[in-house]
DNA sequence: TCGCCCATGTAATAAGTTACATGATTCG
DNA sequence: CGAATCATGTAACTTATTACATGGGCGA
């Protein structure tokens, strides 16, 4: 079901293809639920079913045609009902945490590296977080109530990476200091 | 697989059963990779049909049998080498978030509500989670290598619900002071 | 001409959730 | 006497991932 709000709150404020729903699905509400193409092409066929949206072909010069999806009435309040919910805090799952718990079974170096590499992976992702957050929101108390609830998010996703990095950095210093008294 | 290396290192230091790994999959490993006793056992007769694992089964009185699962020395190899290889960082997934996103479609107390409520739960996990620090984990600098690794879990989990409480009070803080400007 | 962008899908498999199912013991 | 704990599973269903599939236009 998550996808399927996830994406009638994609098409709140505007239709989008299946195409444009997938590349919104790499930025924008991709920070928080990603879903790849494939997936979206069947929840589209689905919800269209169920008529929480209804599509529009576009026929266009030298491209291929184009549905473009709408969210109908009955989509909208289903929405809006599923936004007024309470729901569950979601439990972390992480690869990573799983083979760090486990990093005695390797060398140290393995996991510094490893540690090191996804420090950079979420630096990067910080970097392109506060770029969005300097080009459209410069004063959050200022902005209109629609865009406010879009900023909050952004807030989580820069302060998650910023986390991530402090963690990293708290790890490998442990984990350094470590293998400073003891060398291989 | 990544449920399958979760048991796997779950198994590393003692053999357990289907339900001891349920309990162990709602504490230690769980906080950051959770499953269900169903999944439990289908993994498990998977993992001991590739001989990843085997099985005793122990007979008790006054309780039902069990099976006790033990790594084999291939299950060990194979959860060696995953630990060893390189993984990408997981994508956030979060239904409060994209609820957060389209808040504006609800009044805003709702989502202020469900913040709230949220915090609350984050804050209880991290208060858990900072006993266990307490009682286990008092001299990180001197914990054997097998401890720190679950140390540094445990500092990720810290961090997170932590992260979850400050953005929590942000957001909670932002959205008030807007409902202070324009009261209902 | 090679690869990327646009554009949409199907099929197979893996993973996860929900419901169903049983049954003894122990504690309040 | 009822609820929780111990203990193990099957079945149905929903979600998600990976691989396969097609095909024109456009820029380097």
């Amino acid at each position: 079901m998550a996808l399927a709000h996830a994406i009638l709150a994609a098409l709140v404020h505007q239709p989008r293809s299946g195409y444009d729903l997938t590349k919104y699905f790499e930025r924008s509400i991709g920070f928080f639920w990603n879903a790849s193409h494939q997936q979206i092409y069947r929840e589209l066929a689905k919800l269209e079913a169920q008529n929480w949206i209804d599509s529009e072909a576009i026929a266009q010069a030298s491209r291929p045609d184009k549905k473009l999806y709408h969210l109908t009435p009955l989509g909208h309040q289903h929405l809006t009902q599923w936004v007024a919910e309470p729901c569950e805090a979601v439990a972390m799952k992480d690869d990573l945490l799983v083979k760090v718990f486990v990093g005695s079974l390797v060398s140290t170096s393995v996991i510094e590296q490893e540690l090191a590499r996804h420090r950079q992976l979420h630096s990067e992702k910080l970097a392109t977080y506060k770029t969005i957050q300097q080009e459209y929101f410069q004063a959050p108390r200022q902005l209109p109530e629609v865009d406010l609830f879009p900023y909050l998010t952004l807030r989580r996703g820069i302060r998650h990476e910023q986390e991530w990095i402090d963690w990293c950095d708290e790890a490998l210093e442990l984990l350094t200091k470590r293998s400073d008294d003891k060398p291989v």
